[in-house]
DNA sequence: GCCGGCATTGAGAACGTTCTCACTCGCGGT
DNA sequence: ACCGCGAGTGAGAACGTTCTCAATGCCGGC
């Protein structure tokens, strides 16, 4: 009973099969499906009844080809398990679902390398544009090249300097400088800051990493605005620097909490961060915030339903992923016009993890 | 002095310019550049040079529409922010990243719809396969479709009976009756479990969802067997489930707390259940372990770095997504076999979360 | 000297679309 | 009766590859 062979589709249908089947030729089937030049009505039905018979579904490789557009995005960012990045890229997603795009994912785990061959990979893949979060400040000549050659890149998070290109970030020195004010407010005069930053250097040489990512040291240089803002002139003592994969933050914090004057309040520039402070801050048998105030940034799950609800400066991660996909687009769709840098408003959320310091300073 | 214009490209290279400057036919420049058929390794070296000289990147699309083969693989999950899924995709992308293979991302939000949507969005992009942890068990005639049409379909994290696909699971019977066995051992009689399941019906019918995911499921079944084990009939006093989007698990959990008898162990299905477990108990003025054990699904950053730090049954959440990546891949090259289903160990981890009931039960 | 075979090569089809162009109508205006 | 025009249509090129196939040249064996 199944010998008319002809839906049951060995291969999917293309075009020339449904024009065959509405009695058409290729171009005025294409023209009915995708709706431009002129069909008479009776042909768009045919054609439409045709497709739908033969469970017709574009090939959007073969179109690809032709319109040069693959309606595709990449998405370049450092960690995907980072709850930050999650919620980003959770806002990507869904900001280029909405609009007609997709998705191509990428980590780099801060690593420069892993992100220009990510660049390389999804620009062979013919992306329409790319939603980067730069590993590095300076190494962005693979990001100015594809810029350059018409793959347009918005920046995400973290600023890049030389490179022409739109950005969506938030305000981290205001935010680090308010979130810091908090605890000089609460009394606080030995404040720590514990960050991790760039990735470990190539050559041996140094102490510090090569070339630490803009948001980091945005968020270091408001906190040293606060300090000096309070007149404490030595804005270094506390602070702690690290080194991704290789310094542990809670490692950081427990070299804090042995000092002969350990800080009163740490401040830490993300949620991955606040965990070790919390666990370096348990381990020396330290309460929150009786003994050790706490403020990190990033809002996450666990931030709010922990025992003492963490104190956060939140950031709209949806909306950051969301808008870097609109700038992405209209630059994809649109012409030309400068670069536009839209900085969004983090929200500071006071809960339960500050406290005024124990005895004085 | 730019008037020799051949180099700086108005649009990049293609293999018909790489064999012009080579001297040599299209042909005889792809299979160089290819490594297949035969070449002298003369010609081989100047295309090499030419492609080198003209920075030629081979288009994937062009290469993708004669092989058949796009090197992409569509990943869909119900929401990236979930940690558990965050862990996974990870686990995807890396996996993915090493086989030479990309990652096409879709979220569902547990939604068929979106699901089916996303589907069909990557079919169209014609993915050589696909991860899915699917949001219903018994609506998978679309993933059916795929599979037949020989676009694979390897199942992640939760079971489609009807549908004959590898899958990636762990046990989750028996780390839930393992889990509940050590409040058993620790002396809890009354204990509960809080648990999401499946979308709201699309009908106002009922109570229950309509077609609930296996995990859960197979979590609830761990949780009866045990409490059956133990003598305890009535298995399902402190049994609830709510539906994503609709109950929020901290409102179970505050329902079971002000029954006249409340549990005095909460077992939780996944983290961000324990989440809320751990925030309602907070409300009612408990404190954990003292005066209620809680256990939850997935060792996430925040459940060893809080106090208590919390006992987890540990999912291999990127060694999920990594198995899942090479199912995939071996049935996409290989040849066809029996569907295999994987099951991978999960792993408790005692910490401080579990202490003897108060009183008496 | 002839023939079989192998290495090397290029012409051209194919993949499934979109797009440009030229052609044929039919109709209304002059 | 003729022209112009617009709607509708189809032929064919184009996108940038891979792949099939036939042709060429060279070699050694007989």
């Amino acid at each position: 009973m199944t010998t008319n062979r002809r839906k049951p589709a060995g291969r999917p249908a293309t075009l020339p099969d449904v024009a065959r089947e509405a009695g058409v030729s290729r171009s005025t089937a294409s023209r009915a499906l995708a709706g431009y030049g002129s069909v008479s009505p009776d042909a768009r039905e045919r054609v439409r009844a045709a497709a739908e018979k033969l469970g017709y579904r574009a090939n959007q490789l073969a179109r690809s080809m032709i319109t040069g557009r693959t309606h595709t995005l990449g998405a370049i960012v450092a960690d995907i398990q980072n709850p930050f990045f999650a919620g980003v890229t959770r806002g990507i997603t869904d900001a280029a679902r909405a609009a007609g795009y997709q998705v191509l994912l990428a980590n780099t785990d801060e690593d420069v390398a892993a992100e220009r061959a990510a660049v390389k990979m999804l620009r062979d893949k013919h992306v329409d544009g790319l939603i980067v979060a730069p590993a590095a400040t300076t190494e962005t000549a693979h990001l100015a090249a594809a810029h350059a050659a018409g793959c347009p890149v918005v920046l995400l998070d973290r600023q890049a300097p030389g490179l022409p290109a739109d950005s969506v970030t938030v305000d981290n020195h205001g935010a680090a400088q308010d979130a810091v004010r908090r605890l000089l407010a609460a009394g606080h005069r030995r404040i720590a800051l514990v960050s991790l930053l760039g990735t470990a250097p190539v050559d041996g040489a140094g102490a510090a990493s090569s070339d630490p990512v803009s948001t980091g040291l945005e968020r270091i240089e408001g906190y040293r605005t606060a300090l000096r803002e309070a007149g404490l002139t030595d804005t270094d003592t506390y602070l702690r620097t690290g080194t991704f994969h290789r310094e542990d933050p809670a490692d950081l914090t427990a070299e804090l909490l042995s000092l002969p004057e350990p800080p009163t309040a740490v401040f830490a520039t993300d949620s991955m961060i606040a965990l070790g402070v919390l666990s370096a801050a348990r381990d020396h048998g330290l309460r929150v915030p009786e003994h050790l105030s706490v403020v990190t940034f990033d809002d996450t799950d666990w931030a709010r339903a922990v025992r003492p609800r963490i104190s956060v400066v939140a950031q709209p991660v949806q909306e950051l992923g969301a808008r870097a996909v609109h700038s992405l687009i209209t630059r994809i769709e649109g012409t030309a016009h400068a670069p536009e840098h839209i900085v969004l408003d983090t929200e500071f959320i006071e809960r339960e993890s500050i406290a005024p310091p124990r005895s004085g300073t």
